[in-house]
RNA sequence: GGGCGCGUAGCUCAGUGGCAAGAGCGCUUGACUCACAUUCAAGAGGCCGCAGGUUCGAUACCUGCCGCGCCCA
């Protein structure tokens, strides 16, 4: 399932980030034979496209309430019809592979029916309830928001000490400390600590409420913490949450001093009509100038703002819908609990838990136009609640056609809580829930846990039975180059088209994965874009001239790959490597490690296949050693590309099948092709080995004629002086150094008269000579000599302290004993080969 | 205050109970070599945050500390 994008939204980078980690997913295991399925869609996002639409209307100088509910619903209905599909389209551009034809929006008819079918079964269980209690208010969007949808932040502010005189008449007074001075009009008592001994005598007794004259009592309670301010807090029930539970322990009348206009109420006497701002200004001045402002502090404290508008959010009591969350809850923790769900990376299981466990009902009623309308129907004629699936004609209890329904929808995310069970068809047993559900892997943002990922989890086990899905994978957030969250008001954000028209889809794909572990942020370079252009690139050329290559080759004409014989080491090496790739990639997926595999992918393709495999089989693809040469090199390119192609196309989807579709191949695409399996007959550690030994010769050769600026077009000569075994083999692969540094190899035995005017290179025991009459710099060559066998002797002493230590070699595995002791000789013979290098040039 | 993550090359980041610790970008040198200058070849650059502990062996595991970031209250 796609986590279902806000329907007037446009891809940004998380988005991008989001579907191409599922992209992968899903291609990859559809290339393994799986039976499929990605659910692609969009979600109704209430307040957001409420704002969009109303913001538009604004435009031609209309309100919402100009039109009406009804007129303003077909608007926004038609807006969605304009601009709903982008989102869509740009998921498409991107390459996500989805079931497109089973599109599905959070308010479409099934989806509808499921929300609607999911409230009743609530609400007759007793989960739903509708209550008065403190909601976070937003002034602006003038809707409640849920708890979570409340972010903190933190803000310089004033800790106002203000004296409440006592009801006795006396001089007595208690002073409040508090940062919300504008809300004393609401004080329906003062709080203080019951141990805290410098209040005992107060508790239970009455104060003055300032400003207002009326009298309120102080009370006892454990909330109160004595080390805030003076220790006594005054009680606000009506616009503060810990205020609102204290009213309740001491039934406490609640007073609505500020309005849903964030507008004071008549309630707060001469200041109603007042924002909360000037509000504050005000209570201030008058106590100050009663002599009631004790003193004013420097006070800096968290403030709730509105996760979509960023208006500070007021909390206050109203009548609104809940869902009853512990016992949702517990069911829901225990799945993870028990390991019927997984995260991954493991440790957001318990920031998930941590949230369930102290879960808070939800507010699910939003006065918005824009939504689920909440099924239920308020009798004109004798009250009646009714809540039914389906619209009631007439009351249950009296019969009367007088129905209304309530005016409130419901929280956009109760509908994207019943994602994974109804966009396929619940309430009806469908074959698609049968067969689908519980769905194999959810993969979102760490950021939407709570909002989404927890809440589909207690709904598909309420109504499902069962977990809707196994595998959490969790990523992290994309962030700008500084490391700061993209954002509309920082202006920092990237579009992630920008990035497809420029450097292509692919290319965003990739960039998003590489160098991304599971869970954590990664930050947006456009170098990085840059460099990852740069693979693509090397891939297309590198496919390009196999294809120009490949033009007079038929697949029926394909040398057998198991017939070893056939083949040159150098193709064994390139086969043996592809097998370990294979290996590696695969395995890395299967653990969700996608940025790993794809760097291992790119380095086989760019450091084996390209630097040295194709630089290898030039001569033979130009038919210099002969058309059977030519025709296994043809095969055996043709072989690695094709499957290099299938391991990266979950990748780059794109420039793979492109390349895919040149090469000679079978089958219609390869997006239905099969993934690569190991072919443990094609595993080759010996030539991998020996493989190894000629690229350490040539990087010598290389090396030295770096070292000397020699032309890359100049062929010199060098001589390997090396023992028996070792000049077998260079006898035999000679021709390899010889192409890939561009030299003459002249092979001797030792005892070869050593000549003194070269450079030299000892590589596993045997050297390499650069003769060169004349040009080299005997002083130069000899400090380079030197700091090799300073850096060899000293890896040497290291490797023979650890194997003079008798508890290592009788703890150690004893392959790791035996390694050690081969790198013992290897290393020994280096030195002992420079070492007489170094000697013959200071003689 | 509680929880989590991160500190590895100039920058951004991979990585592993046994390596001669890696990549990309940047930097230095050389080359327009017939797939690719969006390239090729060579090179410089690291007390793997600090201090203890476990271990034959720690950059990796454990504990504490310091610095940075995020989430929750």
């Amino acid at each position: 399932m796609i986590p279902p994008p806000n329907v007037t939204g446009s891809l940004h980078l998380g988005h991008a980030l989001d579907n191409t980690i599922q992209d992968v997913l899903i291609r990859w295991r559809r290339m393994q034979g799986f039976n499929t399925l990605w659910m692609p869609g969009t979600d109704h996002a209430g307040i957001a496209t409420q704002a969009r639409v109303e913001e538009h209307l604004g435009k031609e100088g209309l309100g919402k309430h100009d039109l009406g509910r009804e007129k303003f619903l077909e608007r926004v209905w038609a807006w969605k019809k304009e601009y709903g599909g982008e989102i869509i389209n740009q998921l498409k551009r991107l390459g996500a592979s989805c079931d497109w034809e089973r599109e599905r929006f959070t308010m479409d008819e099934g989806c509808s029916r499921a929300v609607r079918e999911v409230f009743r079964c609530l609400y007759e269980k007793g989960l739903i309830y509708k209550g008065s209690y403190i909601i976070n208010w937003c002034p602006k969007c003038h809707t409640t928001i849920s708890d979570i949808e409340v972010e903190h932040e933190d803000e310089d502010s004033k800790l106002y000490y203000v004296n409440y005189p006592a009801a006795d008449g006396g001089t007595g007074f208690i002073t409040v400390a508090t940062t919300r001075p504008e809300t004393m009009m609401g004080d329906t008592g003062v709080a203080v600590h019951p141990e805290d001994t410098r209040y005992s005598e107060l508790v239970g007794k009455k104060v003055i409420l300032p400003l207002m004259n009326r009298e309120i009592p102080v009370v006892a309670d454990e909330a109160v913490d004595p080390a805030f301010g003076t220790g006594a807090v005054k009680i606000t029930p009506a616009h503060d949450p810990a205020d609102f539970e204290m009213g309740l322990r001491h039934k406490l009348p609640q007073l609505v001093v500020i309005g849903k206009d964030g507008v004071l109420t008549p309630e707060a006497g001469k200041y109603e009509g007042m924002t909360r701002e000037e509000a504050r200004r005000q209570v201030v001045q008058d106590l100050s100038d009663l002599g009631l402002l004790q003193k004013v502090e420097d006070y800096s404290h968290a403030v709730g703002h509105c996760y979509r508008c960023h208006t500070s959010i007021e909390p206050l009591v109203s009548e609104q819908w809940f869902v009853r969350m512990k016992p949702l809850a517990e069911p829901a923790m225990q799945a993870v609990r028990d390991g019927r769900i997984r995260f991954v990376p493991e440790r957001f299981t318990k920031i998930y838990l941590n949230w369930l466990e102290n879960i808070r009902d939800w507010c699910i009623s939003r006065q918005l136009w824009w939504g689920h309308r909440i099924p239920v129907w308020y009798c004109q004629e004798c009250g009646e609640v009714i809540c039914t699936s389906d619209d009631p004609q007439e009351c249950t209890k009296c019969g009367s056609a007088k129905l209304e329904q309530d005016p409130d929808v419901l929280d956009t995310w109760f509908s994207s809580a019943l994602w994974p069970f109804s966009t396929m068809g619940w309430p009806e047993k469908t074959e698609e829930l049968d067969f689908y559900y519980p769905t194999s892997v959810l993969v979102t943002g760490r950021d939407i846990i709570f909002f989404w990922v927890a809440r589909m989890i207690f709904m598909g086990l309420e109504f499902m039975q069962e977990v809707p899905f196994r595998d959490v994978f969790i990523h992290g957030l994309i962030l700008d180059a500084k490391g700061r969250k993209m954002s509309k008001s920082l202006r920092n954000g990237i579009d992630p088209l920008e990035v497809i028209d420029k450097y292509g889809a692919d290319t965003l794909r990739y960039t998003l994965l590489t160098g991304n572990t599971p869970g954590n942020d990664l930050r947006f370079y456009w170098e990085k874009v840059e460099s990852t252009r740069n693979f693509a690139n090397k891939v297309w050329n590198a496919s390009r001239f196999a294809m120009m290559n490949l033009e007079d080759f038929r697949q029926q004409d394909a040398v057998d790959l198991d017939d070893r014989e056939q083949l040159e080491l150098g193709d064994r090496w390139i086969l043996s490597r592809l097998n370990n790739t294979v290996e590696a990639v695969t395995a890395n997926l299967d653990v969700y490690e996608l940025g790993e595999a794809a760097r291992i992918l790119y380095e086989f393709i760019w450091n084996e296949l390209c630097d040295w495999y194709i630089e290898l089989i030039k001569p033979r693809l130009y038919e210099k050693e002969g058309p059977e040469s030519k025709l296994t090199a043809q095969t055996v390119l043709h072989h690695v590309l094709i499957h290099t192609m299938e391991l990266l196309h979950p990748f780059m989807p794109f420039l793979s099948e492109e390349i895919w579709q040149y090469l000679p191949h079978r089958g219609e695409s390869i997006m239905i092709t099969s993934w690569p399996r190991v072919d443990a007959e094609q595993v080759d550690q010996e030539s991998e080995a020996l493989m190894e030994f000629l690229m350490e010769a040539i990087h010598g050769i290389r090396n030295m004629r770096g070292e000397m600026k020699i032309h890359p077009g100049k062929t010199v000569r060098c001589v390997a002086v090396a023992a028996a075994e070792e000049s077998k083999l260079l006898h035999k692969y000679s021709s390899y150094i010889e192409l890939l540094a561009n030299c003459e190899l002249e092979i001797a035995r030792p005892g070869y008269p050593k000549p003194k005017q070269a450079l030299s290179a000892v590589v596993r025991g045997t050297e390499i000579y650069m003769p060169l009459a004349g040009l080299v710099d005997l002083d130069k060559e000899l400090a380079r000599l030197q700091k090799e066998e300073r850096t060899i002797d000293g890896v040497l002493k290291r490797v023979q302290k650890k194997l003079a230590n008798e508890q290592f070699l009788a703890k150690a595995p004893p392959e790791v004993v035996e390694k050690e002791r081969e790198k013992e000789v290897e290393l020994e013979r280096t030195k002992e080969a420079i070492q007489r290098r170094l000697a013959a040039l200071k003689s």
